[in-house]
DNA sequence: CTGTTAGCGCTTTCAA
DNA sequence: TTGAAAGCGCTAACAG
């Protein structure tokens, strides 16, 4: 009996007019008879009509939506940069739809899919490594795309720089008088543990200092990690112990203190730590580290997203975020 | 030149059947020649075609995506929950389009609209207390729902017991000898406030009990929040001090034992200490507190929602998801 | 098995 | 200002 489906030939019929006048009170769009919209106005309400988003946007042209794409977790790491992201959508009446897509050879085909299924108008990439693909395809579609956390300037691009920040963690330990550093990295093949990893080699080099590779480690930035990596470097003849351990990530300087705790030995006055991403932990331990702009890192590239897809970009938008060294307890 | 949009037209054309044979050896639907389909799909890889969905979905009426709305903040609490969601959306090739909405007068509108939009085939919503407004309209659509940590009986319900979560606790505590047992509560106008209260207050009077009203604080489920109460009570008399604090949250227990250490004092020797949600820092203090599933939350509700709209569901889905008590060492 | 045709519900010219 | 008509790109009968 209902007839559910209210569409704008409905109101285009009981309202006395046609459709293209309904079409245009909805959008604002051209001069109507204040008369003329006030009536179809009414009768949207006595109906109850709310327009199919699918039609318009099929008609338009236009998602109203865009696409933001992460790796395998969601994890705490990126809930900062969604908050970012959803308070730069906020107002904006502007879908945000969620893809999770796996580091794989697929990776770039999904990409694709998502682009050419006209479901969105714009794409924000979060540490996808897109730049390490090839991704020529994705450049000849005109479909705005933002890189966060990842440089390259064929797309525009919002990142972090990692040999900065592990530079800062070294030359610190260094002015605080520290020669003996430990590094323990995360993944060896991440673009983030590689990067790290020269930024240790150039602080340490540059005044001089080499890297010893007894007190090089990696591990996959997980707690368990920095604890085995403390444990095989405290297992070395106590001549050679560090006095000072940068880990890659807060996770795995935690891991570094509990091995050090079996140990007796206190931070910063038997073994300096520093870890990396300021995750809420950190702070509760009183963990020096090098904070991370997460917020935002989702913030900006959901503004220059927006923007590109207004066409009120010129070339490629590129951005390095300013890495902090939050000095605390642990050295 | 290059004639970006290729559509179903093209490759009908070029393959020299009409577009209903293209349709359906896009969708595998009835049966195709081998050897048609073999010369289709070529002629879809050669141009690089891929189907527009938003035609799709107008077309075949289903939006192949689902909502999934929170309300105000994506904070740590809520990343288990859609890490449950993501995985039990995983291998599904649904999108994901998430919406936040505050809870104000303008709440259930904004749901109207998403359901009304088309835009997906289904809703799930996280916490929004739905069965607090005037949900009619809502009840009248078809279109699936399901409320996660929400009990109701209008929709497809997955919810916690804070009743049962606060009861376990003081049980807990009242077996282990307690009898002056203090509460910080969180808001006292949330469900979630409210029912805990219920619990604590059913917990004790079953043995006797009453809830002292010098030691029942409410908060915002913040540390700062359970450090002000605690603060309060210990300035009360010290004959008047509870032997044991439950905490409405973990976050609020943390504020607790900050509070209590400025005093010298220790948990669970001078004051015993419970929390609940067993967030990641409650794990590394070793909080006692009370578990929550969020991941299954999450996942149950996704499940439930596709099994909804694939109409496999009888009558509305109900299910309470049990806690637990974490031992630990504060209590 | 497959081509043709009629929508899906809107936006957008084009005239009037 | 406004109505009519032509799509947007695809799905789904309906014949054959």
């Amino acid at each position: 009996m209902a007839k559910d489906k209210v569409n704008i030939y409905d109101v285009a019929k009981k309202a006395g007019v046609g459709i293209g006048t309904v079409s245009r009170v909805l959008n604002n769009s051209q001069k109507v008879k204040e008369e003329t919209r006030d009536k179809v106005l009414e009768v949207m309400k006595e109906l109850n009509y709310r327009p199919n988003k699918l039609a318009q946007n099929l008609a338009s042209q236009t998602a109203n939506a865009i696409a933001v794409i992460v790796p395998t977790f969601i994890d705490h790491y990126f809930v900062e940069v969604l908050k970012g992201i959803q308070d730069a959508l906020e107002e904006e009446k502007i879908d945000l739809i969620l893809y999770k897509i796996d580091k794989d050879e697929k990776m770039m085909d999904k990409i694709m899919d998502i682009v050419q299924s006209k479901k969105v108008d714009g794409i924000a990439a979060v540490t996808m490594d897109i730049s390490k693909q090839d991704y020529k395809d994705l450049l000849k579609e005109d479909i705005p795309v933002v890189l966060a956390d990842e440089k390259t300037s064929d797309f525009h691009s919002i990142y972090l720089d990692d040999i900065k920040g592990a530079e800062m963690a070294i030359n610190y330990l260094l002015n605080l008088g520290h020669k003996k550093i430990a590094f323990i990295d995360g993944l060896k093949e991440s673009q983030h543990g590689s990067d790290r990893l020269k930024g240790v080699k150039k602080a340490l080099e540059s005044r001089n200092l080499q890297l010893v590779s007894e007190l090089l480690k990696f591990g996959d930035f997980h707690t368990k990690d920095g604890y085995q990596s403390m444990q095989e470097i405290l297992s070395l003849p106590e001549e050679k112990w560090p006095t000072a351990v940068f880990a890659a990530s807060d996770n795995q300087a935690i891991g570094v203190l509990q091995a050090m705790e079996e140990k007796e030995l206190k931070a910063p006055d038997d073994i300096a730590v520093v870890g990396y991403d300021n995750i809420e932990l950190a702070k509760y331990l009183k963990i020096t580290t090098i904070w991370q702009p997460m917020y935002q890192l989702g913030h900006l590239t959901i503004e220059v997203l927006l923007k590109a897809i207004n066409g009120e970009i010129e070339g490629k938008f590129s951005k390095e975020l300013e890495l902090k060294l939050l000095k605390r307890e642990t050295a």
